[in-house]
DNA sequence: AAAATATACATTGACAGGCGAGGTATATAG
DNA sequence: CTATATACCTCGCCTGTCAATGTATATTTT
């Protein structure tokens, strides 16, 4: 929504990954999800969404699957890997280690 | 130094601003200090440091001035403006959000 | 005296992530 | 029947980062 999208850069896919360590999902579920937990101060621009689903998918991160929804709009549903929750855990730590440094710093 | 880089994308004006709050620096000292901070766990390449100046002072959010050494290399010293100074308010505060932001995403 | 290192600034061009704009398709509410 | 919600996707631009490269002076090492 704001001025935050700069300073989040970076965490879009641990985001993701995040999302999916909870239950496999699918992009407008995830999203739907994020605006929730942060009270509507963020969200994913679907461009960023969909692109960062490439990357993680390319990359054995995650893996995706169809729904089976015989009404509404079809669903591709997402699944994390052992690789993409090693990925996950990376990641957090790294926000922490990242988090004291820039606190340190600003 | 390592992975830290993507995470700390965004921060980077912000880091030389905490810097030019304390006093006048130039780009060499500036990127000692805020190695010595971290223990050598983050430096700005030169690059980016640059070019972070250049943005900052088109912004109008520093100003330079050349320093007046009769012997070694010379130096371009920076000053934080008002601007610069509100505008670093801003991003430590954007900061504190984005923080709690992601601490409740990841 | 020569070579290496530290200090100090600067530019160029490539790369990657984010995203605006556009597109497709189905279901429901008014 | 029109608007809105659900759901997916791609193209091409923009911006910040950074490797590589270049300049110049001072000190330290060999």
């Amino acid at each position: 929504m704001s001025l935050t999208s700069d300073l989040v850069r970076g965490h879009t896919e641990t985001i993701i990954l995040a999302q999916l360590m909870k239950k496999d999902s699918y992009g407008y579920e995830i999203n739907k999800s994020i605006q929730e937990t942060t009270n509507n101060e963020y969200e994913l621009k679907e461009a960023t969404l969909y692109s960062a689903f490439r990357r993680l998918e390319n990359g054995g991160m995650i893996e995706s699957y169809w729904g089976d929804e015989t009404t509404g709009a079809r669903r591709r549903y997402y699944k994390i890997t052992i690789l993409g929750k090693a990925l996950y855990e990376k990641n957090k730590e790294d926000w922490t280690r990242t988090k004291k440094l820039i606190d340190s710093l600003i």
